[in-house]
RNA sequence: GGCCCCGUGGUCAAGCGGUUAAGACAUCGCCCUUUCACGGCGGAGACAUGGGUUCGAUUCCCGUCGGGGUCACCA
């Protein structure tokens, strides 16, 4: 009875390796071509960090003509949610990530690598378990989860380093045929990783990311296939990434400290190991201390939230893009019009350590990337956001053309107008060009230095009736004013007042105020020649009826 | 607690032995302007700390303090 035997016992009927290596041959993909992959865990919620790596990830695919890929890791059946795998396909989706190859819909995946769900590769794992116990570098584990916990308990209060290693390792010295008796008695098993590895021992690593690590070795007999017959994180890495291909592992740095494992299990099983870059997590201030962004405590870390809040997917992208490499700001401001898919991401530019998210940050970027939207754009997105999340602005966009004049308002010029952050900012933002809620509303009319009821009713009135024609152009339209202005007792120049306070009761500018409040019912607006433009004649008058009416 | 990583303005961050220590967001002031936004100009604001090494340390080394990660049949 040698490991031979106990292998077959184990797994009588799991194929022989070459045939898989055989089956995934090495990429036929140009020198330097990157492939790499995001793989997350198909439980119903997709993490902003989940969304950052991926764009890393994909972003190096597409710059080096290599491949991205997505793998779902579904091996803990607990944690199985309906419909996750669909949750992170339409996430990537909705933010342009699309991957190359893996799944693609909740059942269906594309690609040669496949299957791209772990679930639908145990008999490969097997196969390579298999492979290990053979050469005695793997062996069943009859220990339970008590003798699990038990042992933790000693180990920590004898004050040692907790694990599954050395004589700790009940099961390592098992002889086969023992083993063997156990097996076919029906006990239960695990399988388990035979390190060679000493704690002793330092092993150097490099990572594209965090640079040089120094770790102590691995000396943990880890799980590699777990008692449903399923792999562990760790081995199905392994397994996959090799038999994928990939060539870099793009994942979050909490799975730094188990590099050293990773790398022990790719040389035990005669893998090449990919290059590893680490990330650093978003972070969040909490009370003056920095923690990871909490699915459960932050809104923000989830990726819906940018789509309810109707944050434009490309302001999150460039938000993330400026965490990863901060020269990204710069590459922006000099190319403004290029697709970000021109800028060039380096991994070794990104930062070692997790930066706080900034909300405030990335609504000025989309603030700015919805300033570069052309009318019909914004257009389309805000009602495509309406139609989602709010009914009574859908409504509003139903007018497509007089929406589109009102986005038009100062769009398009060298200078553009950078009102608009969010599309739930629209709403509140339009409303008052609209007269059947603008007239049907009560409105406060907060005029400024001009307060006298009968000096405000007047400029109304002497503006309708003398000075406004719908079709004046900007200039002649602002003289008019200036006449008003004049004919009133206000000066008609600022700079004029500023001069000569006293003899004037106030400027043009007041007097503008006064219109801009009676047509608005606020003091800042966009230009309000274009508002008029806009509204046209016959609503200004009913605005400035009601304004005079109004205590 | 063991192991690993990190510590430049409020935030994101350049710089990596000699710099007036960039830039962006935020903030303040001014200018532009009929308002706001945009834009322009300017201000305030930082090398955690203590020792070394060095002619010279933000940059290198050690300690301290602070922060983060990790120690599962979860990923």
């Amino acid at each position: 009875m040698d490991y031979k035997d106990l292998a077959d016992i184990i797994f009588p009927d799991a194929k022989p390796i070459e045939y898989y290596e055989e089956k995934y041959p090495e990429r036929n993909l140009k020198e330097g071509a990157i492939v790499t992959r995001f793989a997350p865990s198909p439980t119903g919620f997709v993490h902003i960090g989940g969304l950052y790596q991926s764009l890393i990830a994909k972003k190096l695919a597409e710059q080096t003509e290599g491949v991205f890929f997505l793998r779902v890791e579904d091996t803990d059946q607990k944690r199985e949610v309906e419909n996750g795998v669909s949750g992170i396909v339409n996430a990537l989706k909705d933010f342009e990530i699309q991957p190359d190859e893996g799944m693609i819909s909740e059942n269906e995946e594309k690609g040669k690598y496949g299957p791209y769900k772990q679930s639908l590769r145990k008999e490969i794992y097997q196969s390579y378990a298999k492979y290990l116990i053979e050469q005695g570098k793997a062996y069943p584990c009859f220990c339970t989860v008590e003798d699990g916990e038990e042992m933790r308990a000693k180990q920590e209060t004898a004050k040692i380093r907790p694990g599954y290693y050395g004589v700790w390792a009940k099961c390592r010295n098992i002889p086969v045929i023992e083993a063997i008796e156990k097996i076919k008695a029906g006990e239960d098993y695990v399988i388990r990783f035979k390190s060679p590895g000493r704690e002793d021992r330092k092993i150097k690593h490099h990572d594209v990311i965090k640079g040089n690590v120094d770790f102590p070795e691995n000396d943990q007999d880890i799980v590699i296939i777990k008692a449903d017959g399923l792999p562990t994180y760790h081995f199905a890495h392994v397994v996959d990434d090799h038999l994928m291909r990939t060539t870099h592992v793009i994942r979050g740095d909490e799975w730094l400290s188990s590099v050293p494992l990773h790398l022990q299990l790719f040389h035990e099983l005669g893998f090449k190991a990919p290059k590893y870059a680490h990330i650093a997590p978003i972070m969040k201030n909490d009370n003056g201390n920095k923690r990871k962004l909490s699915k459960r405590k932050d809104a923000e870390a989830a990726v819906s939230y940018y789509d309810e809040e109707g944050i434009p997917a490309e302001a999150v992208k460039e938000y993330l893009l400026n965490i990863a490499n901060s020269n990204f700001e710069n590459w922006r401001r000099a190319n403004k019009e290029k697709s970000i898919d021109e800028f060039e991401l380096q991994l070794n530019k990104m930062s070692v350590s997790g930066a706080l998210f900034d909300m405030i940050k990335l609504l000025d970027v989309g603030k700015t990337v919805i300033s570069t939207f052309s009318a019909e754009k914004v257009y389309d997105e805000s009602l495509k956001w309406a139609n989602k999340y709010d009914k009574e602005l859908a409504e509003m966009l139903e007018d497509k053309e007089y929406a589109l004049k009102i986005f038009g308002i100062e769009r398009g010029n060298k200078k553009p107008r950078k009102d608009i952050s969010k599309w739930s900012e629209v709403k509140e933002n339009i409303g008052y060009m609209y007269d059947d809620k603008f007239l049907n509303k009560k409105q406060d009319y907060p005029y400024q230095v001009i307060n006298d009821k009968s000096d405000i009713n007047k400029i109304l009135d002497l503006y309708i009736e003398k000075y406004y024609n719908e079709n004046d152009d900007k200039q002649t339209w602002f003289d008019k004013i200036k006449e008003l202005a004049g004919e009133m007792g206000y000066a008609k120049e600022v700079k004029e007042y500023k001069a000569n306070p006293d003899n004037y009761k106030a400027h043009v500018g007041d007097v503008s105020t006064v219109l801009r409040v009676a047509l608005t019912s606020r003091t800042n607006t966009p230009d309000m020649y274009e508002i008029m433009q806009v509204l046209g004649k016959e609503s200004i008058e009913k605005r400035f009826e009601k304004a005079k009416k109004a205590e």
